[in-house]
DNA sequence: ATATATGATACTATTTTAGTATCATTTGTC
DNA sequence: GACAAATGATACTAAAATAGTATCATATAT
């Protein structure tokens, strides 16, 4: 029933966070600080961002992270899929085997159309739209 | 990640089958083997159908489940309602305290607005859509 | 050299989901 | 009335996902 898990949320904020300062570094202290979220937990969060190239990082130190792309480049949906995976609303729309019978599912048109549609929504969110900076 | 879960997957499929033979009695047994579901599992989510006012059901011999209303007035909202609670996309929308500073969170009001889409489009599916019969 | 920072990864606790098991109650049939 | 066939209510268990912690390794500014 949960669209946006905590990881999700945190790096979302975080992000529209670093995303008003672009040029400046923010150490996970700093930032675990400021939006109030566990500091392990935050860390784990970029350092997953980094890997998955929305966020660089500078080690050592007066290291820390800032965005590696442009706030209006940066969508919801990226996001969600770097932390849960492609959206799906439902197993079968994923896995069409655990569809034990599909002719007997009326669900399935329905709800992939819904699908689609929400996902073009969540392309729709960025970073910049949520943080008002940049391209709405 | 899930929107919706296998009750209520299952819930839906057992009442689009209902919906065919509207005025038939039908056990959990034959529904259990017409739709491949585990019993024991299916038995208790028409149970909760029945609590809920959606089926009807007759004890003893003879007995068994059938729609207690129309297949047009049994929105998928409903259904997701009874196994999941409301409809939420993320623990925020649904506790504004676990908001933990809100001022730093914009996500909120975008995301509002698309669950109050979404489930205005999950009020529009209703059984009767689903099954072919009825008001679409 | 050292303190400060992230990289990588393993671990734990809690909650949710999926499913089972059981005893109680109702009711048609003989 | 006895009995079998059905649901009502509810407690229980197993597996998966979520939320978070802990730790060791590595890079780097001073
Ligand atoms: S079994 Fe595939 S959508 Fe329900
Ligand atoms: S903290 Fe409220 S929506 Fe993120």
């Amino acid at each position: 029933m949960k669209l946006i898990t905590k990881d999700t949320d945190y790096a979302i904020r975080a992000l529209s966070y670093l995303s008003l300062y672009p040029e400046r570094i923010v150490t996970v202290a700093q930032l675990s600080r400021e939006l109030d979220i566990p500091q392990p937990f935050l860390r784990r969060i970029l350092q997953r961002l980094s890997a998955a190239g929305v966020l660089r990082s500078q080690k050592g130190k007066q290291g820390g992270f800032r965005l590696a792309r442009l706030p209006d480049t940066i969508q919801l949906q990226e996001v969600i899929r770097i932390f849960q995976g492609p959206l799906t609303l439902m197993e079968c729309l994923k896995n069409p085997k655990t569809c034990v019978n599909s002719s007997t599912c009326p669900l399935h048109r329905k709800m992939k159309e819904i699908q689609q549609d929400l996902r073009k929504k969540l392309d729709g969110i960025t970073v910049a739209s949520l943080s008002g900076k940049g391209a709405a």
